[in-house]
DNA sequence: AACCGTAGGTGTACAGTGTACACGTGTCAA
DNA sequence: TTGACACGTGTACACTGTACACCTACGGTT
């Protein structure tokens, strides 16, 4: 029934996907679906369990940085099979053992690497939610006229009004998410190792 | 209205807020919003420029990284009077003129500080959600039940299954989400001026 | 063999949601 | 006086999650 509703969700959209359109399409009647979970937030609850459960562990042996990054790029690859799911992981409030696993796993790594426990839990309160392979977009694409005319009228307002942002997404091409998740961890993972060397603790803060 | 909207929220939370219980609290009918409002969507970003509209501009003059440090800090400031404001912010699909204007600014400040577009551009996706001010909750405090052998037991459980992350949460105390999210952007500050001043370009990546 | 608990599916019903559409009503410019 | 326009009204519809009572089949105990 969860890997239905996942299969169901990727095909109509996380939006469509009701108690009724799930039960139609399992071949039941929708509250037949109540006997497997309490309402339809353990319904979402489960389908991420699902998508984290898919997380591919990452190879053993490794040092900290490279299983934290190993293990976070998974996730991410996990992630990205189902575009609904970052929106739904975001709107879960509590942690499922499935959820605990990986974020123990991640902790763990950290520990293992010699970090304090100060520094870790601080290094994972930063990653926040990139430890789930994902962060929201920064720049949406705005909805441009189809009138030619009406376009460049359009951009040319809105250099005007914008212009440091013109500047970059006219220098920069279009972005390569996965490029800049991968500069953000790395950016992150660089400053742990660092505060890591000179024996940061959160008592002695700037 | 929007600000009708937003207080409503403040007051019975997002969850409450619908066309119906915001038109009787206007004291209207609810199709009457529709004059104002295109839908639901339009509404929530209308209540999302009240706020983003709210951020207190950051003193001029500063270096770059006060600039952007003090901006989203008042961003933070903003967003936390309303404990509903993240999630909505989230789930924005599109940039409105007030949201634009404020990643312009940074965008800008960036910019006036030599960074290269390019730098920039990158630093604005690692920023991430944090440009907002907030950050997803990484440990959501999981239900505790209410009889205390009870609660033993189950802490026995949790630490077998998740020793790092119990380690963790008996080290350090409840967390200060100010404290976490500061060290956050400060490492990645730290992280864009080390990248800066070394001259940085996409192009030589690792 | 008779029994019963339990897991699962069914049917109906209700309150609440967003919003389409047709219809006022007032105000102000031509 | 007229007509455009901004704004409010009333009704109606399709859809949502889910409470409640009911049915059915199976596995183990007596």
């Amino acid at each position: 029934m969860l890997r239905a509703a996942v299969t169901l969700a990727d095909e109509v959209g996380i939006d469509a996907l009701s108690m009724r359109s799930l039960a139609q399409r399992i071949g039941v009647v929708p509250m037949a679906l109540y006997k497997h979970v309490a309402n339809k937030e353990e319904l979402l609850d489960g389908m991420v369990d699902v998508i984290v459960g898919d997380i591919d562990l990452p190879t053993p042996g490794a040092d900290w940085k490279a299983a934290v990054r190993e293990r976070v790029l998974a996730a991410r690859a996990s992630l990205l099979r189902h575009p609904w799911a970052a929106r739904v992981i975001e709107s879960r409030t509590s942690a499922s053992p499935v959820v605990l696993d990986h974020m123990e796993a991640l902790v763990a790594a950290f520990r293992a690497g010699g970090f304090s426990v100060d520094l870790t839990h601080h290094a994972m309160h930063a990653l926040g939610t990139r430890m789930w392979g994902f962060t929201q977009e920064v720049f949406p694409t705005p909805a441009q006229p189809a009138d030619a005319d009406a376009r460049a009228a359009m951009l040319g307002r809105f250099a005007a009004r914008y212009p440091s942002i013109v500047e970059m997404a006219s220098t920069t091409g279009g972005c390569d998410d996965q490029f800049e998740f991968e500069f953000a961890i790395d950016l992150l993972l660089d400053g742990f190792e660092r505060l890591h060397q000179q024996g940061w603790t959160s008592a002695e803060r700037s």
